[in-house]
DNA sequence: TTGGGATATCGGGATAAGCCGATATACCTT
DNA sequence: AAGGTATATCGGCTTATCCCGATATCCCAA
């Protein structure tokens, strides 16, 4: 069931902007201290301000999401508006001890 | 020095085919049991063998190996006409912890 | 020194990814 | 209901990747 796609996440992960976002995912506070007194923690960034710091279009930063959700990197939440998104920690360990005994 | 390229580790190993060849060298005996009795841990497995397991051709097989060389997956030796591939684990071990702790 | 075998490199056609603008959808406010 | 805001999806242009056949290089044996 929750089998992880090591060849989806590798592509997932295979793009420089990308992997910038999971690094402001990491530290929404740190990244998006524009947003003061947000709780990131909860629900994670609104699409929003990922797409104002990356300096890419709307629409690539939708899709880009939706890539790394589709991957499992990342889940996301709507809320009125907005759609929050986080990284799903869980996939990251699962993804480190795949590589250091099975790839 | 060692540093390793994260983005170009992730597109090396973004190809279902060159997956399959880290596999096969992780465990060449089992893979290339064809070659009897050939010490596959000191130099690795040859280009040859890795082409015929594989289907695809020989211009791309060397290609393949030359991108996950180029990312540190591999090293290579070359003795005679024939040049031997081997996995570079502590890459392996270095990409596993980075993920743990830096992706 | 020439011929053959192993591997690397080159050129290119097909397919996928990067990234955009335009448009659609969904929700909120008035 | 209507207009505004946030996000998702679509169509398309550009660039990169996939994978091949042809050719070059490098090494060995006769």
């Amino acid at each position: 069931m929750s089998a992880i796609d090591c060849l989806e996440i590798f592509k997932a992960l295979s793009n420089e902007k990308r992997l910038e976002i999971l690094q402001w995912l990491k530290e929404p506070h740190r990244y998006f201290s524009c947003a003061e007194g947000m709780d990131f923690e909860k629900y994670g960034v609104c699409v929003g301000y990922i797409q104002q710091r990356s300096g890419l279009t709307q629409s690539t930063i939708s899709e880009y999401l939706a890539i790394l959700k589709k991957a499992g990197l990342v889940e996301s939440v709507r809320i009125g508006q907005w759609t929050y998104y986080k990284r799903n920690e869980s996939v990251f360990k699962d993804l480190s001890r795949i590589i250091k005994t099975n790839i």
